[in-house]
DNA sequence: AGCACGCCGACT
DNA sequence: GTCGGCGTGCTC
């Protein structure tokens, strides 16, 4: 008997990797981008419509019941196709599963097998418009306001409006140092994109950045209507949020890493600031970097996208090397006449106090005489990082995970920051009874005590998470320091990024030396993006800024580099060592996780066997690194191993991955192991 | 992710 | 003899 049947491909927010098909009535259309709720197993699920099509049911295709779609959610589409598109090709670039990808990327509250309510309904129910551009009486675009550029920033802004011309398009990479305005170029590349009712996607890697980009913008652009999207949300704000970008009511979208899915019709440029910002990438579950989907999602549109960053990723410059991103550079900085002076401190020879050398509590004395303000970085939280007793050597150890637990003062607490786990301090030694116990190294909480008996005079400010968490905390100490009296301001890695503070003029960095000894390969980048980033807080206006960098490793060739000639030779030297070594960019890499709550043994051996099976799958052209122990063995009770991957070429490595992923369920060894990929990995601990 | 099925230890 | 532990497998 001829029939035919309407057939719909739904994803299905569940660790599958395959799309579900299931049967509609014929008066049933939902068009791709449509939430249903569909009948899975003995329940319900809410899913995305991927496709539909209408087939013959003649052929003997009844290898199983397709059963029907329960309710169509949405009357109108919520994703559009080519965000579909983009999610589809995420799934498989990251091997992960496609209901997965795509759930990820919508609110939350789209999760609950509920229609939108009548309030939130009217951002679908106008088709979307675009305000057609006002011709200019010459027929050319319109140009950017100018006004107020340097020299070097109107060139700048010249060049990515030429290149953006151009086709093939490539993407830009706005490399400008600290102050040197790499906002005042978005703002002006944006402009004109507005006026023709464009839309403008950009991403920034922190929350905490926000407010401050966000109120630039809005100053800016006056009430050109902006979406803002960022974990600090609630469900209810976030979805309305994205409503307003999806209706293409919201011009300018700005938001943290999962921006990115925003649906945004009208869709005319996107920007990247702080492209080298590791937060750009996810580390759990869907491990995406924002930056990458960004570059394919503004590929696909075939519209501009500019990348900005002080300290590019070594990846960035080498594509600018090779001509694959245009580059450009800023090298000034507007009302500086000098570039801050940065100065490697040998701590060996000295006896610290509070952590500081001589010459830098100098330096600090020196700076608050002058009404100025100075910062003392230390990337480590707590008061000290050991608690031990001197009597039998024992220390305070996470039950959960193989590290030290970290002692904090006010609270009087031992905490792990690794998995959260907290318990009081013990009076005694537990193991011999002395009474008697001591910290080792210093944290910023010790560092602040201590500052503060140094220069009892002093205000000192410390900006960390431990003091900061609490609802406007942050904002408060912030405004202090923008107050700009003198002060010295005691952090970690949150006073690195994006905040401005006019009257810093001396920055002191303290402990580099693990970073400089670490076996990650990553780690010297990273340092120095760093130590540029937190440089660039000093010296501001008229001021010169001064950088004191305290190290046990001052003869370190690549420190030296860095501070004697920038950060671009250090990075070409890096990348010749990326080289030689084949590490990325120039091979591609993808690490396996597993992890065991049973032994160490147990996710080791299920890692050799993925690795025996990888030989017999590509022998040829897949390097296998381990596996080995995580550099963090045990983590909140599970045994943590690590395979890693490279390969001279992508596809073979993504071939062979995905042949791995079919024969999963029959990898020995996988009872009770946790195992997950992790593509591009940028993360190692 | 849930949920059911299934095969081994301590209970009314 | 059963209640329930979580290993294994499936979801159109």
């Amino acid at each position: 008997m001829n029939q035919e049947r309407h057939i719909t491909q739904v994803a299905v927010p569940r660790p599958l990797r395959t799309l579900l098909s299931y049967t509609l009535s014929t008066e049933q259309q939902p068009a791709p981008g449509t939430r249903v709720l569909v009948p899975f197993g003995k329940q319900y699920a809410v899913g995305l419509v991927m496709s539909t099509a209408t087939v013959a049911t003649d052929a003997a295709d009844n290898s199983f019941m397709l059963k029907a779609v329960e309710t169509i959610l949405d009357a109108t589409p919520l994703a559009d196709p080519h965000l579909l598109e983009l999610l589809q090709w995420a799934a498989r670039y990251y091997h992960h599963p496609v209901g997965e990808v795509i759930f990820s990327a919508l609110p939350g509250a789209l999760r609950k097998p509920k229609p939108l309510s009548s309030r939130l309904q009217k951002w679908l129910a106008a088709p979307p418009t675009c305000l057609a551009a006002e011709p200019n009486p010459d027929g050319n675009e319109r140009l950017p306001n100018t006004l107020l550029l340097t020299d070097e920033q109107q060139q700048c802004l010249h060049s990515i409006q030429q290149w953006n011309q151009q086709t093939p398009r490539r993407p830009i990479l706005l490399h400008g140092i600290t102050g040197s305005g790499k906002t005042e170029i978005y703002l002006r590349l944006i402009e004109p994109l507005f006026t023709a009712g464009k839309q403008v996607l950009v991403i920034v890697p922190e929350i905490g950045l926000t407010p401050q980009l966000l109120l630039r913008f809005a100053r800016f652009f006056g009430d050109t209507p902006m979406a803002c999207l960022h974990s600090g949300l609630s469900d209810g704000e976030r979805l309305k949020a994205w409503l307003q970008a999806r209706s293409g009511a919201a011009r300018l979208i700005i938001g943290t890493r999962s921006a990115i899915f925003t649906p945004a019709p009208h869709l005319a440029m996107i920007v990247i600031d702080e492209e080298h910002d590791a937060s750009l990438k996810q580390q759990e579950g869907f491990r995406y970097h924002a930056r990458d989907l960004a570059i394919k999602r503004a590929q696909m549109l075939d519209i501009p996208i500019v990348m900005g960053t002080a300290t590019p990723s070594l990846e960035a410059l080498y594509n600018a090397q090779t001509s694959r991103f245009h580059y450009v550079r800023l090298n000034q900085r507007p009302g500086t006449t000098r570039k801050p002076d940065l100065h490697i401190q040998d701590t060996r020879p000295f006896e610290l106090q509070a952590g500081l050398t001589p010459h830098s509590l100098q330096a600090i004395r020196q700076t608050l005489a002058r009404g100025e303000q100075a910062m003392v970085f230390l990337n480590r939280r707590g008061f000290a990082p050991t608690l031990f007793c001197p009597a039998c050597g024992w220390h305070a150890s996470c039950q959960h995970c193989s590290a030290n637990l970290t002692w904090h003062a006010r609270r009087n607490r031992l905490v792990c920051h690794h998995c959260g786990a907290e318990q009081a301090t013990p009076l005694q030694c537990p193991v011999c009874k002395n009474p008697k116990l001591t910290t080792q190294g210093q944290g910023t909480e010790r560092l602040e005590l201590t500052l503060q008996t140094t220069f009892p005079a002093a205000l000192v400010v410390r900006i960390d998470r431990d003091s900061t968490s609490r609802k406007g905390q942050l904002e408060d100490k912030l405004s202090t320091v923008r107050g700009n009296d003198p002060l010295i301001l005691v952090g970690t890695q949150m006073l690195a990024k994006g905040h401005d503070f006019p009257n810093l003029t001396l920055v002191v960095i303290l402990d580099i030396d693990q970073s400089l000894l670490s076996t990650d390969y990553r780690a010297l980048e990273r340092l120095g993006q760093l130590l540029v980033q937190v440089a660039g807080r000093a010296g501001r206006a008229d001021k010169p800024g001064r950088v004191i960098l305290q190290t046990s490793q001052p003869e370190h060739p690549l420190l030296h580099q860095l501070v004697g000639q920038g950060y671009t030779p250090f990075a070409r030297q890096l990348l010749e060592d990326r080289k030689r070594w084949h590490f990325p960019p120039f091979g591609y890499q993808a690490l396996i996780r597993a992890s065991s709550t049973a032994s160490m043994e147990k996710a080791l051996q299920f890692l050799e066997h993925i690795s025996q099976r990888l030989l017999t799958i590509d022998s040829a052209t897949i390097q296998r690194l381990g596996p080995i122990p995580a550099p963090l063995e045990k983590r909140a009770n599970r045994y943590r191993a690590q395979l890693l991957l490279s390969s001279q070429q992508r596809a073979a490595l993504h071939a062979a991955l995905h042949q791995l992923l079919q024969q999963a369920t029959t990898l020995p060894g996988r009872s009770g192991v946790r195992w997950s990929i992790d593509i591009d990995p940028i993360e190692f601990s």
